[in-house]
DNA sequence: TCGCCTTTTGTAACTTTGTCACTGAACAAT
DNA sequence: ATTGTTCAGTGACAAAGTTACAAAAGGCGA
């Protein structure tokens, strides 16, 4: 069973008591795609380091849209958890897993003490911590500035393989992006139209 | 003269030492309304903590639309500046004062210092950050999620003053919601035809 | 292999929001 | 009082989002 430790460079710079602490406060658990650890009605009960997988955090409206605020990738920590623990806020984010996924779920309360007491700790919190600050001011600035269009080639460019495809459906994208599904298809239709790409159902091949 | 020591909290928790490396690395200057402390090909030479008055910290899209990303407020610091300054990164925000400001510049090196050795500096940063995290992630949502409409009423409740005046062009209420004169003056026309406001050149008088 | 069900995609009509190109009104300074 | 500047109003249009369906694709059991 992989561990922070072998997962984390921070780890590898802190002390062996507190990497013991962390050790007795942390629980290991592998979940399956598609489950929701955290948010609808559910309380925060740790802070979830991603070992393996990856994880999605979102919000859904009141008018019951929903979209995808980051995403958590492996050798990354829920930064929003981190943030409510420290605070003692509530946390009505909701958190999925995005594919199967090996998580260290850190208590609440060893987490305080590490942030508290371990520098190594606390440098990768902040460092995390800066990079999502940026990522959500970029966030803003695209959704104002940029058109859908451009955002969906982004997009396409940005999730496809080595290949140029991509196994998403267009309300997985509309949901990533803050649109609609409609929307994305009128596009990805004039793309097509245009020999950008090309769609199968529930995959979209990009080319050049 | 007012120092960062009389008005911000986490200077009264640091060491004798480290207040006096801050006081030799600070610089004190008072700017007036307008001033562009910031960005506009400026290289960023020291993060600005502000002591009276208030900055905006904004970005102008390619195609000239300007957009706030959020106010830093007396008693606050530009995250923003810091991170950059951490990360070694380019800063290309705009900054500029809404008032008359005291601000109090911290050099680069000095802040690198503080943040590696002073605890209470390093929680003060780390509170500023978290916060402006959570704002940025509500501005994200209430973009996608709220009707401009309804963001306008926010707006105008949450900057009227006691007796229910703000003193705002329609192209600033734009520029802060990331939105344009014309909706916000269509959408302001509609509020004043229904009674909730009344209209001046400059300013609105919001009732109830 | 055929029908059935679910998921995914397509589409038309409409509303909301943003853009463009002006016009006019209010205020300040000379 | 004239002039220039800033602020607000407006109509026509474009882009994006919503509503309400319909149609196709794929999986699955009989």
């Amino acid at each position: 069973m992989i561990k922070i430790s072998d997962k984390f460079e921070f780890a590898k710079k802190m002390t062996k008591a507190h990497l013991a602490a962390m050790d007795s406060g942390t629980i290991y658990k592998t979940i399956q795609k598609g489950t929701i650890i955290s948010g609808d009605s559910r309380r925060c009960n740790g802070i979830p380091f991603v070992l393996n997988g990856s994880l999605r955090l979102f919000r859904i409206s009141e008018s019951g849209r929903e979209m995808t605020l980051y995403n958590i990738k492996s050798g990354e920590v829920c930064i929003m958890a981190a943030i409510c623990v420290m605070g003692h806020l509530d946390y009505d984010f909701t958190v999925e897993s995005q594919n199967k996924c090996d998580l260290a779920v850190v208590s609440p309360d060893v987490f305080r003490k590490l942030i508290i007491e371990s520098d190594p700790f606390k440098a990768y919190i902040f460092q995390m911590m800066a990079g999502r600050l940026l990522d959500s001011i970029n966030k803003i600035e695209s959704v104002n500035f940029i058109s859908i269009e451009q955002r969906i080639k982004s997009y396409l460019q940005q999730h496809a393989d080595d290949d140029g495809l991509l196994n998403v459906t267009h309300e997985q994208i509309a949901v990533d992006l803050g649109s609609s599904r409609e929307v994305i298809s009128r596009h990805l239709k004039k793309l097509a139209a245009e020999g950008e790409i090309q769609q199968k159902r529930g995959s979209i091949q990009i080319f050049k």
